[in-house]
DNA sequence: CATATTTTTTAACAATTGTTAAAAAAGTGA
DNA sequence: TCACTTTTTTAACAATTGTTAAAAAATATG
């Protein structure tokens, strides 16, 4: 997955609008369990994830819960903070090695008042931003944490090996022990 | 709550970007107990409420579940259906009678080529959309129903009286016995 | 105002998940 | 390879919520 074609599955852009946001980005690389956007803190970037699993956790005091996990293609935004920029909610960490492009947030505002594709690139990256989290809601009010396991198995199955059990029950919205029995069960 | 007070704090538009808008929208009002916006239909219009209460919620086979209610001064819109064009998957209805504005998404679209202020006004508006299900979703993750139902009395104490019950159960994620159970335990 | 309908509460029981703790398995590094 | 650490599984018990059904309360209707 490379930068361009992120950019480009958000909202076609012409090729000097595509030119102008691509200039403004930096690669950056990450090693495994390091932290890219802590809580607390205003945001200066949002990224593109093109290689590694990221995982975007909301901290709470003894109870945390997973978000989402990320994996090459996804754009990962600390939301509150991009929108607001004020500090925001969650932590991300990179759970592999990972390549990352970034975009500073303050240059991209600049561009959502000069370019017209730009705003409308801006303005899809917030819809997608929206549907991703409405299907992890209806997920959580309709589906049991067995069937959405499942559902991870089969959508990102050699991926679920490599993240551990307690993040995924975390994201599943039940203990450990929940989730082990639920594998249990399937075998 | 009036149409451009409504616009407008969503994100501030110039005397004449604001005409524009203001030009094709459309009041209309629909009695309680009507469908707004109907599942697997492609939304045609997004809403702004002005009088009245709604609540969106997504049937299931046996299983519904409520979003959000909806409160003066609130925008409305099939999120899926906006944003892709393709059937949605909520209904939306009039729990009282109500004063709505709507737009309709064809011509809405048309502006956001158009319009640089009414692109980044569009953007703004899937933005606080997307932090509007963030803050929902939280609030499942980490809030118990008992603290939930009492943000709920707080901030929307005598709207809540006017809301049935088993509505306000399906909000909270419960069962309408364990929000009576709830509501038994405070008094 | 009396009756019918809807909504809310209460009770008893079943089922599911959380909690704590210990055992087993897998992974890591010298 | 062996010892050590981390992760996952299993077990027993407690706590919470769902389910079903009936009673009570509130609301609507002629």
């Amino acid at each position: 997955m490379e930068l361009v074609e992120a950019i480009q599955q958000i909202y076609a852009l012409p090729m000097d609008e595509l030119d102008r946001l691509v200039r403004i980005t930096e690669r950056i690389q990450l090693e495994k369990n390091n932290i890219l956007i802590d809580k607390d803190k205003t945001a200066k970037y949002i990224y593109f994830l093109t290689e590694g699993i990221c995982r975007i956790y909301y901290p709470k005091e003894q109870k945390e819960a997973v978000l989402d996990f990320c994996f090459p293609g996804d754009s990962i935004l600390s939301l509150n903070s991009y929108i607001h920029g004020t500090p925001g909610y969650e932590i991300v960490d990179t759970l592999e090695n990972c390549v990352l492009y970034r975009i500073p947030v303050s240059k991209l505002q600049r561009l959502y008042n000069q370019s017209l594709p730009i705003a409308n690139w801006g303005r899809k990256l917030a819809e997608l931003e929206t549907l991703k989290i409405e299907q992890r809601l209806m997920q959580t009010l309709f589906k049991t944490a067995a069937e959405r396991y499942g559902d991870l198995l089969t959508k990102e199955a050699n991926v679920v090996q490599r993240i551990k059990l307690g993040y995924i029950a975390s994201y599943l919205g039940v203990t450990q022990v929940t989730l082990s029995r639920i594998r249990a069960e399937i075998k």
